[in-house]
DNA sequence: TGGCTGACTATGGTTTCCACAAGTTAGACT
DNA sequence: AGTCTAACTTGTGGAAACCATAGTCAGCCA
């Protein structure tokens, strides 16, 4: 079965409570406001526990119980490095799953910028100067709006 | 002031640290839960009061207070109607600010399919069956991948 | 007028999130 | 051997989120 995204799903039976919800399991891993403050400072490119402490304006206790379930996520990783004359240490980095979060940062960050006072930095294409913004394209290279999106349930 | 997403940011003193938050400002709205399964709901064509809280799996009091949470900031309104034979009821429904948060949704909705386990609805265009997905575009075109966007600290 | 139903509201308890403060650990350096 | 520091860990407590249950209220209908 698949429904127009503005249709009336609600009113149908035949749609289990649990069809459609990556993004309850999303959430699970992302769902908490540090979580999410840490992961914009990796992608700013923060990866030192203090860095991140200092930045997201956490106490170092939240942030290490946080960073820890990110990193069992499979969200984040610790990579060794040493500065000359420094012990070893580990830095936090993004793994593939991380970068893949990038268009949820972008797109809290473009609302928050548009819908809550304070506005928020200009995004632009490095090559151009010209501002981004995220979109929902399908494969033909359309862009699709909300309209006409269709969500079907399962592949 | 700005900075390649990729770069050193954090290792620079020249950035306030509330200088890029419009993402805890997000936060503030939509960094439940709750709050985002209800909208899920409402994208989905939901817009009953009894209808979200069975869909959502909430408690009655909890979706009560999201929902007024959700109002007061503008996300969703409550609209009046009426079917035949039976009382004025309201029905909440999306307002601009509301639409506007389709990508957070589709953001989530995409990485919870792509990368936790149990998959996910497949997303398609309406209008040729393609398969879509969100990206980040410039107003020029081009598609931006993470190392060619900037981040301006004030427009 | 009284019952029924959808849409809440109220109360109490558990769990999660987070701050504050203090202690611990590993390794480079003296 | 002892110091210093980044990176944690532990403990306590408060606030917020959430659940379960029960109760209220408004208006349509019999």
């Amino acid at each position: 079965m698949t429904v127009r995204l503005t249709g009336r799903l609600a009113q149908r039976d035949d749609v289990a409570l649990g069809d459609l919800c990556p993004i309850d399991r999303a959430l699970q891993v992302i769902g908490n406001r540090t979580a999410l403050l840490l992961l914009r400072e990796v992608f700013y490119g923060a990866g030192r526990f203090d860095a991140l402490v200092k930045r997201v304006g956490v106490t170092e206790a939240v942030a290490a119980q946080r960073l820890r379930q990110l990193v069992d996520a499979g969200v984040l990783t610790k990579e060794p490095y040493r500065e000359p004359g420094q012990r070893t240490r580990h830095a936090y980095a993004l793994t593939d799953a991380g970068h893949d979060l990038l268009p949820v940062v972008l797109a809290l960050l473009q609302w928050g910028a548009a819908h809550t006072i304070g506005g928020g930095p200009a995004l632009t294409h490095a090559d151009c100067g010209e501002p981004v913004q995220l979109e929902a394209r399908c494969a033909a290279g359309h862009v699709v709006d909300e309209d006409d999106l269709v969500v079907g349930s399962r592949r």
